[in-house]
RNA sequence: GGCCUGGUAGUUCAGUUGGUUAGAACGCUAGCCUGUCACGCUAGAGGUCGUGGGUUCGAACCCCAUCCAGGUCGCCA
């Protein structure tokens, strides 16, 4: 690309050899200034790089501190062999700088060095994100951020897509998380809500006959945040296609988030289709819905073995077990640990056996064992002489759950988990309903909408704590991406959803007026998706905190330190919303 | 809202049986240095030890309260 103009011949990061000779001009801000005496470096820098300028005159640099933006006009010249700095791209060449203007000084001494910026506290970066952005590291995310949605939006409408948008002040909604609530000037007393996600808009699209709608929607909730979850509004790639069964949801998700995780990273991906692992099989063999793939262990049913056991802490319990091969030579320091980490996720204790040859176990379990039961342990899980067979012990509601979490653990100990993979499934057949663990009521497991499977007659005949729904998620390295659904698009089967879940035909009415008066007027089979951009993008930098791949992100408790948000406001503009305030 | 960890120089951190004047690195200021690129060398400035209270002859250190930050549980289409 030429930036050509007043300020630029070039930018910093493009000087090469083909350079040399020319005069350049070239702008940015002053990364160091390294002074020899009688000869000064100024590294400049822009977003495209940074280049060596060499200065004979010391004056010409007099009270200009360092990050200041400057103007620097000179001759681009071939370094000499042993002065090349072959770590930069434009290590071959300098700039000897024969004038300079300053376009904007900075003051002296920053709140912190740009380049350490990310070993800051992290209220003074985001008090000066503005600085801390300069750091090319942070800088990076957030480029890579913008190329990721641009490649999004190009395969989103290269599949014929369209992009729409839906509005940002709209009517709260009364499933899920809290909402952002506007107080409204012209309505005393009423207020506006900020979307938690499109799905109503999306779905009256699809009433409206917009065959395939997406948009990178910004979504509001104001829930509190964790190290992925921004607190307040994050971003999704939010998609719903009319007459489209699951399948055609998930070949849009392999094609589109597939390419792109092919695009932005070396890493392995998942090529399609994507596994499609059940929830329940999810729960049995990972002990959660959001499965590591890159993590190798399986977790096996073995309750049934355990049934008459004499080993009272596994007899009539929930049992599965999970085999490591080849770790029986594991310290005992090593078994210890995983004991200590049981113990403190809740378990009374970890039972193993380690193989020593066919039927010849050691460990703290096989005393409890007949040849019968070796044999039938054998056949299931495949422990062989120099494996651990771990045991998992608990009530039906917790043993997964534990499992699930040993099994990480093993992963992360054991060093197991696949390197430099993204390994993508898609999460199918939740239940639709579920009981509330305090009121013992049914309820919906995930949202109203989703479309049961075997429909009407489902409804009306099978026990509701056993009806799946065409609900699924996307998963990827243990990251829930995002969920979705095929939409229950009959008004008949949701009055019978609903009332199953306890509310009358009134309840639907109210709550969701919009999607019931649509749906009377002739609603097409659809279904989506909505994985998020946020989490997309801290997979594929790498990222541990969401906050590192949001150009201004909020504070873990919401506050924006930059702009001073939340904050007062005058008193005239609390009247014009017809506030009080206690 | 609960729990965990932390708060000492501009930044990152060290600082124990509680004891004189609280240290280091980087940054900053001044000076020296013509080939560095984490430049080097010399000197210097810079601290309400988060805040308030308490114990003590004496508190960065012990106790109580409180504020702030990060993580986590609750919560989260």
């Amino acid at each position: 690309m030429l930036f050509q103009n007043q300020y630029r011949t070039n930018t910093c990061g493009e000087l090469r050899e083909n350079n040399i000779g020319a005069l350049v001009r070239v702008c940015g801000w002053i990364q160091t200034i390294r002074d020899h005496g009688g000869v000064l470096f100024v590294d400049l820098r822009d977003q495209y790089g940074v280049v060596q300028t060499v200065f004979h005159d010391a004056a010409m640099l007099k009270g200009v501190p360092k990050e200041s933006v400057v103007s620097i006009s000179g001759r681009v010249v071939l370094r000499d062999a042993e002065t090349v700095n072959p770590k930069i791209p434009t290590g071959y060449v300098e700039v000897v700088a024969e004038e300079m203007t300053v376009l904007s000084c900075a003051v002296s001494g920053l709140p912190f060095e740009i380049d350490q910026s990310k070993d800051t506290k992290e209220e003074l970066r985001l008090a000066y994100r503005f600085l801390d952005l300069r750091n090319p590291k942070v800088h990076e995310n957030i480029i890579l951020r913008a190329q990721i949605i641009s490649y999004l939006r190009q395969k989103m409408t290269e599949q014929g897509f369209l992009e729409i948008q839906t509005p940002i002040l709209s009517a709260s909604s009364p499933e899920g998380a809290r909402d952002y609530l506007v107080p409204s000037r012209k309505h005393p007393g009423q207020f506006y809500a900020l979307p938690q996600a499109p799905q109503i808009f999306k779905q009256l699209l699809m009433v409206s006959g917009f065959d395939r709608y997406f948009q990178i929607a910004p979504c509001f909730r104001d829930e509190d945040a964790r190290a992925d979850r921004s607190p307040g509004e994050f971003y999704q790639l939010d998609f719903e296609m009319a007459f489209a069964t699951q399948e055609e949801v998930f070949q849009v998700a392999e094609s589109v988030i597939g390419d792109t995780f092919r695009t932005f990273s070396d890493k392995k991906v998942t090529e399609g289709p994507f596994p499609r692992i059940s929830y329940e099989q999810a729960m049995c063999k990972y002990g959660t819905d959001k499965p590591d793939l890159r993590n190798p262990l399986e977790i096996v049913e073995l309750s049934d073995l355990f049934v008459t056991s004499d080993f009272k802490p596994f007899r009539g319990q929930t049992v599965r077990g999970i085999c490591v091969k080849g770790a029986a030579s594991q310290s005992k320091k090593f078994f210890e640990s995983m004991l200590e980490y049981a113990m403190s996720i809740g378990m009374k204790g970890l039972g193993y056996l380690k193989g020593e040859g066919g039927l010849a176990f050691a460990g703290p379990i096989d005393k409890f064992l007949d040849d019968d039961l070796r044999q039938k342990l054998v056949d299931r899980t495949n422990v062989g002489e120099g494996d651990i067979l771990y045991f998992i012990a608990d009530s039906r509601e917790a043993a997964p759950k534990l499992a699930g979490q040993i099994r990480s653990e093993l992963g992360r100990r054991l060093n197991l988990l696949e390197r430099d993979a993204f390994r993508f499934c898609f999460i199918v057949d939740f239940p639709m309903y579920e009981l509330d663990e305090e009121t013992g009521a049914i309820g919906f497991t995930h949202n109203p909408f989703s479309m049961p499977q075997g429909g009407l007659k489902a409804l009306e005949e099978k026990n509701p704590l056993e009806i799946l729904a065409y609900q699924y998620d996307i998963v990827c390295n243990g990251v829930e991406l995002s969920s979705g659904a095929v939409r229950n698009h009959d008004l008949n089967m949701m009055r019978k959803a609903f009332s199953i879940a306890g509310y009358d035909e009134s309840v639907l009415k109210e709550r969701f007026g919009s999607l019931y008066r649509a749906f009377q007027y002739g609603a097409p089979p659809h279904a989506g998706m909505a994985p998020g951009v946020d989490r997309m993008v801290m997979l594929l930098t790498g990222e541990e905190n969401i906050r590192e791949v949001i150009a201004f992100p909020m504070n873990s408790n919401g506050q924006d330190l930059l702009m001073g948000a939340p904050g007062p406001v005058t008193l005239q503009q609390l009247r014009e919303a017809h506030i009080k305030l206690r």
